[in-house]
DNA sequence: ACGGGAAACGGATTGTCAATCCGGTTAGGT
DNA sequence: ACCTAACCGGATTGACAATCCGTTTCCCGT
């Protein structure tokens, strides 16, 4: 583990909480000459610390995935299949809300040049998904013929759907019931 | 109605042909220096027919807009409510999935820069969607709580959804039968 | 048929941002 | 204090969007 030079470390972080701050403040773009002058920083730094934007991207959504990965580990451990469901995709949808780089990240598929975090923190949560859909599936709690994939798929339609409304906060527990009414299948 | 010149009109359709073949051969970026190049045109001709970006994408949208816009009459003449709504969301997702244009056009909030031919087509949606939804709320079709912008929403999000896998033609109706059972509310 | 003027054309140009590259600077071990 | 590898900054190149204006084309009236 070579570690970072003491600037070096400043910097990447200074970075990342640029990079938040903007994003939170509603600049989806992600400009990296902008990010750069606002963080009062060459665009050379920003460019070795994050060759790719999608390198940044996943940076920025780490925070977020744990907190998914906590919420898996949750309902992995629930009683009920059908809850365990319901807390996986809650947990989902709504840190796809609260960070567009997470749900950027979340959306596409686990591509060559990702960040060896976010592909060990991909690894982890199928493998906890897989465990919570496969119970579910087994108890009939599962509509028939879904796989994992359409499941994460559906999940990032529903998240996708509630960012096109005003104030997608608001419609969460909605979108969410209709998503998980419609993936239980038509036998209550 | 002061009609196009020949050349005019010539180069708009050409445009529009030279676009739609990009589109379909998987390029969806709509450069439109590429676009310009690929129809032997100056990029002047380009803005001069299509001030934005938007206006193309609306452009090359109209017919599967109007497709959509059949659809609904269907849908709004069928005697079941629920096959109404059933009619109207696969269309909508039938012409998203075939016609990214329109998926976008569909997606986002009329702007004041829209083409008056969009403009007409959207409110001529609006209403007959209004009608097919109505109907089938009043049936108990349809759970209650949700709005037409709602639904308008959650469609797009399942388009959204099926983009994300590979073959998204090979799915359709398992995820419109998501969302249809989604929509329907628990009780069958 | 032809001449004039409006309409449309083309591409040079400007501006913005991504991405690279390298001469200068700094950290941190010896 | 010194040395070197690591890091920094910003000039530079390249791609694309968008504008602007001198030139060409159409079309209508004669």
């Amino acid at each position: 583990m070579t570690s970072l030079r003491a600037d070096a470390a400043r910097n990447r972080a200074l970075l990342l909480a640029t990079a938040r701050q903007a994003v939170a403040s509603g600049d989806l773009s992600l400009q990296l000459n902008e990010l750069a002058r606002r963080a009062g920083v060459g665009v050379g730094t920003v460019y070795r610390h994050f060759p790719t934007r999608r390198v940044l991207l996943e940076s920025l959504a780490e925070p977020a995935f744990a907190a998914v990965l906590d919420g898996a580990q949750t309902a992995s451990l629930h009683d009920d299949p059908r809850t365990g469901v319901e807390i996986l995709l809650r947990a989902l949808l709504l840190q796809q809300l609260a960070d567009p780089a997470f749900a950027a990240v979340i959306a596409s598929p686990s591509t060559d040049d990702a960040t060896p975090q976010t592909t060990a923190q991909r690894n982890e949560f199928n493998t906890l998904a897989r465990t919570v859909l496969a119970r579910a599936r087994q108890s009939g709690a599962l509509r028939p013929g879904l796989t994992d994939e359409d499941l994460h798929h559906l999940v990032c339609g529903t998240a996708f759907a509630l960012g096109l409304g005003p104030t997608p906060a608001a419609r969460v527990d909605a979108y969410l019931r209709v998503l998980l009414d419609g993936v239980a299948g038509k036998a209550e």
